[in-house]
RNA sequence: GGGCGAAUGGCGGAACUGGUAGACGCGCACGACUCAAAAUCGUGUUUCGCAAGAAGUGAGAGUUCGAUUCUCUCUUCGCCCA
């Protein structure tokens, strides 16, 4: 008997599969659809394990599901414009869209090689023109509808590299690349009005039943929707102002104001320009980061105008106004009351500066003269100090009831805000969609004519130089529009705008029309099942969900409210770190051991090696586990058995080199289990034995039965479990006398059920049996599931005193009977009173005894 | 600092709605085959105990006839936000 070639057999039905369209899916209203969704890759150069999990998680539901009838999309493409491509280029002088297309087409091939069940002709690429010249006709329609606009926005700048860089560009506050300290910078920059949708956004995933309630809270949190009330401070001063406008969330802390806080981008600031001191302190802030954490953890620094604000409730009293760097334009009115006692970081303002420190809220336990020192009190209690807030619950009833003052006496009004910021989608780079907007002389916007798109990249471009590659690019940024001189717009898309609707261009990847056919979409989306990391939770999904609803203001054709039905997030792929003596890391093909305690250098076993941590697979930590050659030396189905075997999908899984030898020897076992069962089907002469036929049918029936709860709810893992469990089953059975027909029917459900996980295998098993390779996913038999025999549990005083088979539905009298009869059980009773039986059928019986 | 989640053998992990804890895999040990080794196959493997048995799911309490599962407090770790 040949062993089995792994090498041969892939090929040979990846083959089939390709030249069979065997995954082609087409738009047909008869049948019952499944969209099944992995979050596609971005063309790095290779796959790594992280592709392959995700893809092989998805794999396996897209087979289940066309196996149990489902018209299943599965489709593949590729984020294929940003910033890596741009690097690259720069690196090896190589054109970002050479770079790309090598890594796809090498990317490609190596999904083929996993035997995924993939459309291929809806493969589709972000960066081609038939895909970004229908993103930039979404940028006119949305920008027509309102929902984008232009305005001035601080970016990180990077000074000697004179480029814009992303927040995870920048490292300790400067520049991964060049290391200069960032800089804040103000440009006029595209955003999309996301926040027109921020309560949609919040209600909408009441409604995503199958999404991790993890997801859910993060974007919860992210879009931060705050109750609170908007307050107008009469100011006095030397200045044409009168009145600042701030909203709180703790209105019901008022009689704490000591000072009134304004960002440095705050309408009043036009004021100050002239002040040079001023101007000081303006730059000082723009060193700190644009993101809320650096603003948190910085230190607090104001600017004392001559300004002084009144407190509402109090007029008599007056207080300072300052700039400060901890307030933000973005949120509210970017001005802030001040309650150092209630807050900390007014409270660090209000020490360092040694303004007033006003207690106004005690906690339930403390005394009328309780005093906040060095550390704000945010949490429950009651209002004190307050004239006639005092009393208050807080928060229960403070902050209501204060708003309900405030409106009475028209300072205030109730406001509820949200954290969530407009989608800023301007970027300073080349490699990206270019957005169809061009200026005149004056600087006004225009969008370029639907018939002139797609505007098209440059393809000579000098990517070595400083600053923003388009904006040098003079020939191409100048244009005539109906006769008219314009000058383009040379910031491109931010990605995530490529990736906010490709899962509607996977449904008609071919439309030249339109991004979509709306025929389509109706019957493909919702996605049905979207499976991807967990690292996208708030960005990409929460941009794809408001994409939907960007598209659908306005235009009754399109009724998509949310793009994914179910959201499935896996964990990463982990190994274990390792570094030689210099502290330098090494991946784990130089390592070696003979006793699996002690590691070394490859060749030399002097050079120890140390092991640190397992951690998620990094090119930086060199602890990645190439997919291609685990591949050549496992095959494929080998691969997909352990990346599903040792974890469940959503938590991390530890590589480990021993599982992935135990799956290839499974696969190998498992071939050599088949020709045994083979030869009893076509050439023992196997006797007919009715009750060795039931237990079988039985067995397989119980499985299937398992099998289909295990995948519906993601226990991939088990389900691997119950593959082992069946393979020990069969070798007993194969033994037994059988009848053929029972033999081959259940087997051939029994290989049915495992094909999704290793298709190429089982696909190689049916062939070899004559059997049609594209199976129905196999019925359950109810009549099989409940076995007459059960095995019930026997407790005495809580105990577990013994397993008895009995009769299945036995009721709790003869049951007893049947144990006083026992004399494993029986000696318990002696000179025993029963108090009291606890029954459960089939199951248990809890005899209590006195 | 806030939110969410997790903690089960040497390791990864099973255990449906409270009802046999440790399925399955790795590792390890022993045995078979072999001159020998590898490979393969078989047996065993929570701890203590020769055994009967006892203890046991991060710690402590609670509810219950019965808790890995429910409630509370604490510890540690992870993720997200600040």
């Amino acid at each position: 008997m040949e062993r089995y070639n792994f090498k041969k057999t892939e090929r040979k039905w990846q083959d089939f599969w390709e030249k069979n369209k065997s995954f082609k899916s087409l738009t047909n209203k008869k049948l019952k659809k499944f969209y099944c969704l992995e979050m596609f890759p971005y063309p790095s150069g290779k796959i790594h394990m992280g592709h392959v999990r995700n893809y092989t998680i998805g794999d396996v539901l897209s087979r289940y599901k066309s196996m149990q009838g489902f018209n299943v999309l599965h489709p593949m493409g590729w984020d294929s414009f940003g910033m890596p491509a741009e690097n690259a280029a720069k690196e090896n002088n190589l054109h970002p869209k050479e770079w790309t297309e090598k890594n796809i087409s090498i990317m490609k091939n190596q999904l083929k090689k996993l035997g995924l069940s993939i459309d291929w002709d809806r493969e589709i690429s972000t960066c081609s023109e038939e895909y970004y010249k229908h993103q930039q006709l979404f940028f006119i329609e949305l920008y027509k509808k309102g929902l984008v606009y232009r305005k001035e926005n601080y970016v990180n700048w990077d000074p000697v590299d004179e480029t814009v860089l992303a927040n995870e560009q920048v490292i300790d506050g400067k520049g991964w690349r060049s290391g200069a300290i960032v800089e804040r910078k103000k440009l006029n920059q595209w955003f999309f009005n996301i926040s027109k949708f921020s309560q949609e956004l919040l209600d909408g995933l009441n409604n995503l039943e199958n999404w991790p309630n993890k997801v859910k809270v993060m974007q919860k949190n992210w879009i931060g929707k705050s109750f609170g009330c908007e307050i107008d401070f009469k100011i006095k001063g030397n200045l044409p102002v009168n009145e600042i406008k701030c909203f709180t969330t703790r209105p019901d802390t008022l009689f704490g104001f000591s000072f009134l806080a304004v960002s440095v981008d705050h309408p009043i600031s036009k004021y100050f320009v002239n002040d040079p001191e001023f101007e000081k302190f303006k730059n000082e802030c723009q060193k700190t980061g644009t993101t809320e954490e650096s603003i948190a953890l910085g230190e607090k620094i104001g600017f004392k105008t001559n300004l002084l604000a009144t407190n509402p409730l109090n007029p008599i009293e007056k207080v300072p106004v300052y700039f400060a760097n901890f307030v933000l334009m973005d949120y509210g009115f970017g001005a802030v009351f001040g309650c150092p006692a209630h807050d900390q970081r007014d409270l660090d303002f209000a020490l360092k500066y040694n303004l007033s420190v006003k207690t106004v809220v005690k906690p339930f336990e403390e005394s009328k003269n309780f005093k906040i020192k060095d550390q704000a009190y945010i949490g429950p209690g009651e209002i004190i100090n307050s004239d006639f807030l005092n009393g208050l619950k807080v928060p229960e009833e403070s902050i209501i009831k204060t708003i309900e003052i405030l409106e009475k006496k028209k300072i205030g009004k109730k406001k509820i805000n949200f954290r969530l910021k407009d989608w800023g989608v301007s970027r300073q780079r080349y490699w990206g969609c270019p957005i169809p907007i061009a200026y005149d002389n004056e600087g006004k916007a225009h969008t370029i004519p639907e018939k002139d798109l797609p505007v098209k990249l440059p393809e000579n471009i000098n990517l070595q130089s400083k600053g923003n590659p388009l904006d040098k690019e003079e020939k191409w940024k100048s244009i005539k529009v109906n006769g008219e001189n314009l000058k383009r717009e040379t910031d491109t898309l931010d990605t995530f705008v490529d990736s906010s609707w490709y899962f509607l261009r996977f449904c008609s990847p071919k439309e030249k029309s339109y991004g979509f056919n709306y025929e389509d979409i109706k019957y493909w989306m919702p996605v049905d099942q979207y499976i991807g990391g967990v690292e996208h939770a708030i960005l990409h999904l929460l941009y794809s969900r408001f994409f939907m609803k960007a598209i659908k203001f306005k235009n009754e054709k399109f009724s998509i409210d949310e793009p994914f039905e179910s959201l499935f997030t896996q964990g990463m792929v982990c190994h274990e770190t390792y570094k030689d003596q210099s502290n330098n890391w090494v991946n784990p093909s130089e390592v070696d051991t003979r006793d699996g305690k002690k590691f070394f250098m490859k060749g030399n076993p002097k050079k120890t090696v140390i092991i640190g941590p397992s951690e998620s697979m990094s090119k930086s930590k060199k602890n990645t586990i190439d997919p291609e050659k685990m591949i050549e030396n496992y095959g494929a189905d080998a691969v997909r058995l352990f990346i599903l075997s040792d974890s469940p999908p959503e938590k991390d899984v530890q590589w480990s080199e021993q599982g992935m030898v135990a799956s290839y020897k499974f696969i190998q076992k498992f071939w050599l289990l088949h020709n045994k069962i083979k030869e009893k089907i076509f050439i023992s002469n196997s006797k007919k034995n009715l009750n060795n036929d039931q237990e079988f049918e039985k067995y397989t029936n119980q499985l299937i039965d398992k099998i289909n709860k295990n995948l519906d709810r993601f226990n991939y893992n088990v389900i691997i479990a119950n593959i082992h469990e069946t393979y020990k089953y069969l070798i007993k059975a194969v033994e037994k006398d059988l009848s053929k027909e029972i033999l081959l029917g259940n087997y051939k459900k029994i290989l049915t059920i495992m094909s999704p996980i290793f298709p190429h295998l089982i696909f190689e098993c049916l062939q070899s049996l004559e059997l049609e390779v594209f199976q129905k996913w196999p019925k359950v038999e109810k009549k099989f599931l409940e076995d007459d025999f059960i095995e019930l549990v026997v407790q005495i005083n809580g105990k577990k005193r013994a397993i008895i088979k009995t009769k299945r539905d036995i009721d709790e009298k003869m049951l007893m009977n049947q144990l006083k009869k026992e004399s494993k059980i029986n000696k318990n009773f002696e000179n025993k009173r029963i108090n009291k039986v606890f029954f459960v059928k089939n199951r248990l019986i809890n005899i209590l005894l006195g």
